[in-house]
DNA sequence: AGCACGCCGACT
DNA sequence: GTCGGCGTGCTC
């Protein structure tokens, strides 16, 4: 009987493609394995088989699979091929697009030459003759030939021969060649069968060699939380570990590991972004040592397949350390995911497809792993904390600091009261420059943050001090260097520079950065002794290491950057972090700007008074009754959380709702605008009128000759989403010629942050 | 997404 | 004459 294979292949196409399969390899193929097949003219693909089956396809000619790639084992495992599923259907991207970041570029090859080998090394061993014999026995038969005996010898000496138990320790051809004077003699060793040769495929892997140290007792406020967890995980899969910045999380989950791998389960440890966070990474070494690996975007693709082919082993790695990729690998006996840093925007992936957010695959995939999921974070995202709310998830709150420190006095300084009575010197308030010029006095540090953006600076008059205003807003426009435009970050509007001062006539403009190279500069005129570091985006990153170091090591004593300082870093000296302006955050459009602000400025201020001493926090901001302020200063973040939910149920924002915007494009304006007018029309029709926003263009409505439109839909949270995905099925293929004819393409995203 | 096919301009 | 530009269409 004729036998069918649907498979999986890497191209962005929602279908799977029916082969058939030759008799001889009917046996082989089964569904999970690797197979090379060809596709459209003289092009060929690695797939994974998703199924197989024995209806022959009526509309179309079947081509046969060339070869199989896996052997005995299928390099995917069966809940992966669920989980590729789930996350096509769910994020609405072709399976062929999971697959490609599922799947290793090293196991996809697109020739067969390509393929992933893995590397051997030639070992040397006596040989089955000799096995069992006395070294002395062995060295006696080649007393006559001393350089062979000396091999030999040398032999015994490496491998740390013990005859009484017959162990001996593995010695690699090259090492005991370094060690003997002859390599011809060693010819003739392994000629006359004393020794042979043997390889073995070894890793690419670093190993670690560092000692390993016990993981430090807990507090009887972290136990109590780890019991807590345990308990919680009892009835629900899902926890939320919400302890605040400094409360000691990762020495709960060390323990919480430590328990399972003595039960011989595996942990799949998530971080936003493994290289920002060296500090959890050398921890965690310390403890589990070999038991862990490390997997990061940046893994050669050789050392990707490598770890993947060892998952699937029977010496699998049981704890995995990684960034969001890592939700991928196979996991044969899974018991815990730990989501860390759980509101971190880094768990979504945003431009290519498939847009998923490893925070939810995670708990998907550990759902079918039969595995428990734990997120954490000091400021929780608000989807999760109401999850935690609604009871869907366990919440266990850690408000206490590690060592008992108190939370850092949070004090809000109004930017714009400051101004008026002309005591701003740039950006510095006087309680500022006084908190700065205080800490550095007690031989303390400090930490600066300014929230840049990416561009900066404002259109500003250099002989009267002239600033370009927005006509809307009262708030200063923002130079935008690419586009040489000045924008309200208020409003959006979009202003030509003035080249000529319209207050003086003067065309002495210049546009004056308030990055934060300009704190810098101001700083150092406040504070002449200050010694000043920058980290942000335009810093080289092989200089963050030497930036961290020398901060570290009090060789600077002040540390100016944007977002990327606000995680991941303990410096115990910093007794006092400013805020320099809290507002450029608050007021972008966006319905999550204040919980962003919240978020980071939470953050940024957990970097504050880490050892004994209460830190400092001097908060700057032109809108001090903004409620993610009043919250900041009064460290609530439930009081912040409930004051949010009211709005975004009033609204119907996430998590109320779930939110799927739909891009279009195509090459005539008009084209697509009726094609994204008619997609909006039937998904009105069922979804009703409030919930289908659209379609409207973007900022950048046009991008590689393409027009764009987007179209927001607002699902109420309470809508079952696989009937959403349905409809939307449905809605696009009402549509489906449309598009064709016009040749405008759709893509999805699903939660998008 | 790739890749081939196809139909027009500036070169040895 | 052809080499090569990228528009269009298809992939089991």
């Amino acid at each position: 009987m004729e036998l069918y294979a649907d498979i999986i292949l890497p191209v962005p196409l929602q279908q799977l493609f029916t082969y058939g399969i030759p008799a001889e390899l009917v046996s082989s193929v089964t569904a999970g394995v690797r197979v090379y097949v060809p596709f459209g003219r003289g092009r060929h693909l690695t797939g994974i088989v998703a199924s197989v089956h024995k209806n022959k396809p009526t509309e179309y000619q079947t081509k046969d699979i060339i070869s199989v790639l896996d052997g005995e084992t299928p390099m995917v495992l069966p809940y992966q091929l669920k989980l590729i599923e789930w996350i096509s259907r769910y994020y609405l991207c072709a399976p062929g697009d999971v697959m490609k970041v599922l799947l290793p570029g090293g196991l996809r090859p697109e020739s067969r030459q390509t393929a992933y080998k893995p590397k051997t090394e030639c070992f040397v061993r006596i040989s089955g003759k000799w096995e069992a014999a006395h070294p002395d026995t062995v060295l006696e038969e080649l007393k006559k030939h001393p350089k062979q005996q000396d091999i030999l010898r040398k032999y015994y000496e490496l491998s740390c021969y013990n005859h009484n138990d017959n162990t001996c320790k593995p010695v690699s051809k090259r090492l005991l060649q370094e060690q003997i004077e002859s390599k011809s003699a060693l010819q003739t060793v392994i000629k006359n069968n004393y020794l042979e040769l043997y390889n073995v495929e070894i890793g690419r892997l670093p190993q670690y060699r560092g000692k390993l140290v016990e993981p430090y007792s807990l507090t009887p406020v972290q136990q109590e939380a780890f019991e807590g967890i345990k308990n919680s995980f009892k009835d629900k899969n899902i926890s939320l570990l919400y302890g605040v910045t400094s409360s000691g999380k990762t020495e709960i989950y060390i323990k919480l590991i430590k328990e399972l791998l003595e039960q011989g389960k595996q942990v799949l440890y998530l971080l936003p972004e493994i290289a920002l966070t060296t500090q959890i990474m050398h921890r965690l070494q310390q403890v589990f040592g070999d038991k862990l690996c490390i997997y990061h975007s940046n893994c050669a693709d050789n050392i990707r397949a490598e770890i993947w082919q060892r998952q699937l082993s029977d010496n699998p790695f049981q704890l995995i350390l990684g960034a969001r990729s890592a939700v991928m690998l196979p996991f044969r006996d899974l018991g815990l995911v730990i989501v860390d840093e759980e509101h971190e925007t880094a768990y979504k992936q945003e431009d290519p497809a498939p847009r998923y957010n490893a925070r939810n695959v995670a708990i998907i995939m550990a759902s079918m792993c039969g595995a428990k999921t734990l997120l954490g974070s000091a400021t929780p995202s608000f989807e999760s904390f109401a999850n935690a709310v609604w009871e869907k998830y366990g919440l266990i709150t850690l408000n206490q600091r590690y060592n008992n420190v108190e939370l850092p006095d949070v004090q809000v300084v109004d930017i714009a009261e400051m101004q008026k009575k002309k005591y701003m010197q740039g950006l510095f308030s006087p309680q500022m420059t006084e908190a700065v010029r205080e800490a550095l006095n007690s031989g303390e540090q400090v930490i600066l943050f300014h929230n840049r953006r990416g561009y900066s600076g404002t259109v500003e008059c250099k002989e009267c001090g002239r600033v370009q205003k927005c006509s809307c807003c009262d708030v200063s426009l923002t130079y935008h260097k690419n586009s040489d435009v000045a924008v309200c970050h208020y409003c959006g509007r979009k202003y030509k520079v003035e080249h000529i001062c319209p207050e003086c006539g003067s065309q002495n403009i210049v546009e004056r950065g308030y990055g934060t190279e300009r704190v810098a500069e101001q700083l150092k005129l406040l504070i002449p002794e200050a010694k000043i570091a920058i980290m942000d985006s335009d810093t080289s990153k092989n200089r963050y290491e030497d930036i961290i170091r020398d901060f570290q090591d009090g060789i600077t004593n002040v540390l100016i950057g944007t977002q990327m300082i606000s995680k991941g870093f303990d410096f115990d000296n910093v007794s006092t972090v400013g805020v320099l302006q809290a507002d450029s955050m608050m007021n972008l459009p966006d319905f999550r700007a204040a919980e962003r602000t919240y978020q980071l400025i939470a953050q940024v201020t957990g970097r504050a008074g880490r050892r004994q001493k209460r830190g400092k926090v001097i908060l700057q901001t032109r809108q001090p009754e903004h409620e993610a302020i009043k919250q900041l200063e009064a460290n609530s973040y439930r009081a912040f959380f409930n004051n949010q939910m009211e709005e975004r149920h009033l609204f119907a924002y996430p998590p109320y709702s779930r939110i799927t915007t739909i891009k279009l494009k195509g090459k005539y304006a008009n084209k697509v605008e009726a094609v994204a007018e008619s997609l909006c029309c039937i998904l009105r029709k069922h979804f009703g009128e409030d919930s289908i926003l659209g379609p409207d263009a973007p900022m950048v409505s046009k991008v590689n000759m393409l027009h764009i439109r987007n179209i927001i839909m607002k699902i109420d949270h309470k809508i079952n989403y696989i009937q959403t995905r349905q409809m939307i099925d449905y809605a696009l293929s009402c549509i489906k010629t449309e598009i064709q004819n016009q040749d405008i393409r759709i893509s999805f995203d699903v939660d998008p942050l």
